[in-house]
DNA sequence: ACGAAATTCTAAACCGATTTAGTAAATTTG
DNA sequence: CAAATTTACTAAATCGGTTTAGAATTTCGT
């Protein structure tokens, strides 16, 4: 019942090991081992079952074929989403995936990437929540493989994948003026020091700039991570009652969105008659909601695809190179939320 | 810039690797290390900022502490917050965790199982989509430590956590009943022979028999996985014109609930007036609907804490044990979506 | 004060792969 | 036909920990 060895099938063919392992990683043409050899030895190691220990090789080569992948909340729809896109294309470049959630903690995240590391992890995805960017910096400086996602940090210089927020978040806005809105409340959340959000804000301020709508700051609220429904339903009574209370609402990201959603429904308000509603992040739950909630879809799939192929390059060519940047479109998915809609189409 | 090893921490203080090594494992006072020498090898440790070599260790000692986990589809959200409990055991237990989808297919479930033994974890948990037991037999033989979850199976003897499927089942069902109903059709899906899906219908069969309500096979459809939407699509159409129609549904997962809902908006069938829907799973979208929906939801982050400690262990006593078996209640959320629910409660 | 026991520590083997440096035999070359 | 080259292969070092077996020194009991 023990585990057969590169020994052991070195041994049974009356070879050295040397063979067989040069053999079994395609060495063998280059070394010139004889075809007739190399099939024996691939023969009696399929015989045999024979499958290599990893931490043996891993403790030769320097490489444990395993990324490690940080998001805020792999139980959330969005991360899980991205979760899985990463994953399939780890998993079709012969990588294994170790995925930590960090609740938007620094110090968790932190914490998390020192594991990965220590556990051998070949490179990281992340998706921070850094305010001090200590840990980032840290990765950079040592030239350690890894990709920012979702977010990014502007003053340093990385690889990142993320999605063209301020454009996105101007589109939404834009349909919501189009369709003859001016009072237009935003909804960010904290941390709101994050890339994403900012770009978010950035762009809602765009749109009312170009479309010569005066920007309010009391129309913009910030709802804190931790205590999202309270916030929500406190900040939707004060912007529905001011004198001259807001009639659309665009909120950054799909947490909120849900908890209005909750919350308008408890004060009786409805949608899109008394206030328009249109989020950032796209969710199967918007689709299926009365009525089904316009909202900002990411190219989630192609995100993935993008920050593991990047981050693959990295892991193989030690060579420092130029960090790659992309930036991703998203795409407004209009529904019933901000009212008739056919003008759009 | 190159990594601190044993040997570096242990020339810098004059001992030997050995000494370093057994302080860092605790074993310090048990081979009689002098409490002065500890603390000089646990500072050198912090000022070198020494991490072990996982794949050194892991060669001699035999473990990974790591685990892997494979569920149908990580981006679908009961598994994803299933992952979400694993993930967060394991990390308070000092274990990674690797993650894989097997999209229902068992082929694939077979080649990651065998992956992630390839890899070197230490133990599995799996919701397993299989018909023949090939691999749960096979890992059960060579006793390798691993635990079922969402579904068991029955001629298995092995660790599982799963909920009661049937009694969960039933007593949706007995609440459509209470509201009257008495043409109840049943969604199930393909492949029915999982055992969570054989339960629920069974519960569903019981709720019936129990009530003396008479059983109409051609009320009970089975979709296939792979092509959900279109599946529900035509069963509805047909359970809803046939002679005697059906006035209320039970479905057997979130999957086909959520296909039900879109397309009964489609079809302008109304909730609960001309049809009242329960289904298996509760997910946050069916807070969010119109009306909410009535569902059965599963103790997910208890599932979550036993598999792990159970599975934690089966790894560290090697010695053969009698299956854990675990089966957990569910609960029924009562919502809008059976019409009138004022009575029970 | 002498052997036994306790205390504190270490050298070397080991886990199982990869890789370096090299050898023996066969073939080619001048 | 001897020297040079090519072909086909191997012994031993190595990665960085853990563990076994045992050594050197001090303390204890009588």
């Amino acid at each position: 019942m023990k585990k057969v060895s590169l020994a052991d099938v070195a041994k049974s063919l009356g070879v050295s090991k040397t063979l067989v392992s040069l053999v079994l990683n395609d060495k063998g043409d280059e070394k010139g081992i004889s075809k007739d050899t190399q099939s024996r030895v691939r023969n009696k190691v399929k015989e045999l079952n024979y499958k290599p220990n990893q931490f043996a090789r891993g403790l030769r080569v320097g490489k444990s074929n395993t990324i490690g992948l940080v998001v805020a909340d792999i139980s959330n729809s969005f991360y899980a989403k991205i979760c899985r896109s990463i994953e399939d294309n780890c998993t079709a470049n012969g990588y294994n995936l170790i995925i930590c959630s960090s609740d938007e903690n620094p110090e968790k995240e932190s914490t998390l990437i020192q594991m990965l590391i220590d556990r051998q992890v070949d490179g990281l995805i992340i998706s921070t929540t850094q305010n001090n960017n200590k840990d980032i910096n840290l990765l950079k400086k040592s030239n350690f493989p890894f990709v920012l996602i979702d977010r990014h940090i502007p003053n340093i210089e990385s690889n990142f994948v993320i999605v063209d927020n301020k454009a996105g978040a101007k589109n939404a806005v834009e349909h919501l003026i189009r369709l003859g809105k001016k009072r237009i409340g935003h909804l960010t959340i904290s941390p709101s020091h994050l890339s994403s959000l900012k770009d978010r804000t950035a762009g809602y301020k765009e749109a009312l700039k170009e479309n010569k709508i005066k920007f309010d700051d009391s129309l913009i609220r910030e709802i804190s991570f931790e205590n999202i429904k309270e916030d929500v339903r406190s900040a939707l009574k004060e912007l529905m009652s001011a004198p001259q209370s807001i009639n659309s609402l665009f909120v950054a990201n799909n947490n909120i969105a849900v908890a209005c959603l909750a919350c308008l429904k408890e004060m009786n308000i409805s949608i899109p008659q008394d206030i328009a509603l249109v989020s950032f992040d796209d969710i199967d739950a918007f689709n299926l909601c009365s009525p089904p909630v316009s909202a900002v879809s990411q190219p989630i799939l192609k995100m993935g695809e993008q920050a593991v192929k990047i981050l693959i390059e990295n892991i193989k060519n030690t060579k420092v190179t130029e960090p790659v940047k992309v930036l991703l479109p998203t795409q407004l998915e209009i529904r019933q939320s901000c009212g008739s809609s056919i003008s759009d189409l």
